[in-house]
DNA sequence: ATCACTTAAAGTGTCGACAATCTTGCTACT
DNA sequence: AGTAGCAAGATTGTCGACACTTTAAGTGAT
């Protein structure tokens, strides 16, 4: 979150990413309508480019599109969130593993100086915005994999996803606690360049995750 | 193959298909231009309706778009196939696993039946286009995996990537002999509800194939 | 009162024109 | 001769208007 930005150029550009926001943030309710008329005064803009920013967004599956009826916000269910998880399980699974193999040295000295930062602002009790700690987390092992396909499936598509789910759901960050450790033991096997160990960790500490969510349903 | 056709609605529907066919089989050159004015004349239609389709193009990893300059078919490199199949890998695995879970019994029976098809034609030195067979086999898997995100980016994206490298590079369709033997072990697996080994066979079934074409480069 | 049909209203799909941006070839200057 | 700047052309981005489809209300008949 800290290095990669997205920078608008058109006003599409720019409508898309606001709708997102708008979205994944809950502004918009989830499984409401998106009307273009009504979008297209709301956000000052013209048809046309709410059309392509509506586009986006189904691409992005935020969004699902029937034709001459509309578009509507995705609904969540709880089928749709473990789904979405049995996904992301299977893509970081592999970008660890590709991490493993393909981020460099320095790359990954960057990434333990990072969860040292983490786990002494933890213990030093600091109050943290822990969210941000973990995605930035799991962004770098993710672009460590060298995989183009890879990181903007997940970056630009199932990230903003599961962050609709997560915010709108109402679980503030992931476990903090356990999390670190699990956390730790991937970078262990990627500075290994066990590529086996570090994608079945991370495996786990997503199914883990998913389960402490399923709880609080 | 057989079962599920998309229906094209709207004019877009159809100029997306058409392009994307076009694009899939090589008529119009990897790394080419698309210029937007000069589509609208071939295929009759207006921009608006030419931007739509490339922008789903985009979505669909098959063009690359920048602002103000234009859009891009992608070119195809060795690396690039490789990240594929590293994604495909990942995804077809989870497919897998969850088949062995979710797949009804009759589906189950069914896909043993069509795999049985196969082999006898095999056999009998019919010949008979390999490819289409091949892709049967993996749309039931992962249809069975009952999983919409995994389906959708499977079927809507990847596969169609796939296609055009498979078309493009010449290879007619995958290995015949050996594959077979790797598809039935996948469905003894999930016949047998053993997901963890049904995700690995299908891991493994991939990444052979992927060996296979790298030979061939 | 219910159902089928008609029709008006609202919304999406498509179009052509204008505005903004990038590209290319030329000019002028060092 | 080489380079920086400029101008003309071509291409993409954006807009408002029109065409078509869907939806829903309303009318009339059984």
């Amino acid at each position: 979150m800290t290095f990669f930005t997205e920078q608008p150029v058109t006003a599409a550009d720019t409508t898309f990413f606001q709708l997102r926001k708008d979205i994944v943030e809950g502004d918009i309710v989830a499984g409401s309508k998106l009307s273009e008329t009504q979008l297209s005064t709301k956000y000052e803009v013209s048809r046309a480019v709410i059309r392509e920013a509506i586009n986006r967004l189904e691409a992005s599956n935020l969004v699902e599109r029937k034709a001459n009826v509309g578009a509507r916000v995705v609904s969540l269910s709880p089928q749709g969130l473990i789904e979405l998880y049995q996904v992301r399980e299977a893509l970081e699974g592999m970008g660890a593993r590709l991490a493993a193999k393909n981020m460099s040295a320095d790359e990954i000295a960057d990434l333990q100086q990072l969860l040292d930062s983490h786990s002494k602002k933890v213990e030093s009790g600091e109050s943290y915005y822990q969210e941000a700690g973990d995605v930035d987390f799991h962004y770098r092992i993710i672009l460590g994999s060298k995989n183009q396909h890879l990181i903007s499936t997940l970056i630009d598509g199932i990230y903003h996803l599961v962050r609709m789910y997560r915010v709108q759901l109402g679980m503030a960050g992931p476990r903090v606690t356990t999390a670190f450790d699990e956390h730790k033991h991937v970078v262990r096997a990627i500075a290994n360049r066990d590529a086996e160990l570090a994608e079945m960790l991370m495996r786990r500490h997503i199914t883990y995750s998913m389960k402490n969510i399923e709880t609080k349903l």
